[in-house]
DNA sequence: GCCAACGTTGGC
DNA sequence: GCCAACGTTGGC
């Protein structure tokens, strides 16, 4: 079901590990955002992240890091199987089948920003002094990001806005 | 590659 | 339930 107000949030992404380009050359352009391990982001996964929802693409371990692009969700949160493949380097096998612990989303690439907006920028818009990304030791890989901030960033990268 | 900042684990 | 040890993240 989804909402009628979409949410917007902020998707982590080593390049070296799958790219914005990775996502764009992927079948149908789409992914499953699997091997998240972490608690916060995993009830932002299963509760929060609905389909429609636009996600800001942002690598980071980059030189430099920064936002890239522009993806959707069209899948919300569903049981990782990840966790349940002994072969997975993100095997859980404290993971019971009947109630799974991690869960994931599906996404689909939309465009890329016609200008990269690195993380230094993002540090130096006033208007983006509360953004999660910007905390100093924030790690956190699925973060909220509110409709202003959203806006805010297709602006610097260019993107009309939507 | 370094290392600060966090999150998780497990002994007690 | 505390907290030291360990593992991971991610900017630099």
């Amino acid at each position: 079901m989804a909402r009628s107000k979409r949410r917007y949030w902020l998707f982590k992404s080593e390049p070296e590990a799958f790219s914005f380009d990775d996502l764009r050359a992927a079948k149908r352009r789409r992914t499953t955002w699997d091997g998240v391990r972490n608690y916060q982001a995993r009830n932002l996964l299963r509760d929060d992240v609905e389909r429609g929802d636009g996600v800001l693409y942002y690598h980071s371990r980059a030189n430099p890091p920064g936002v890239v692009g522009l993806a959707e969700v069209v899948k919300a949160g569903y049981p990782d199987p990840t966790q349940f493949d002994p072969q997975d380097a993100h095997h859980d096998p404290k993971s019971d089948p009947d109630d799974p612990r991690w869960f994931m989303v599906d996404i689909e690439a939309r465009r890329a920003l016609p200008s990269f907006v690195p993380l230094d920028e993002l540090k130096a818009n006033r208007k983006l002094a509360r953004m999660l990304v910007v905390q100093r030791g924030q790690r956190l890989s699925i973060q909220p990001v509110t409709e202003a901030e959203w806006h805010e960033v297709l602006r610097m990268g260019g993107a009309p806005a939507r």
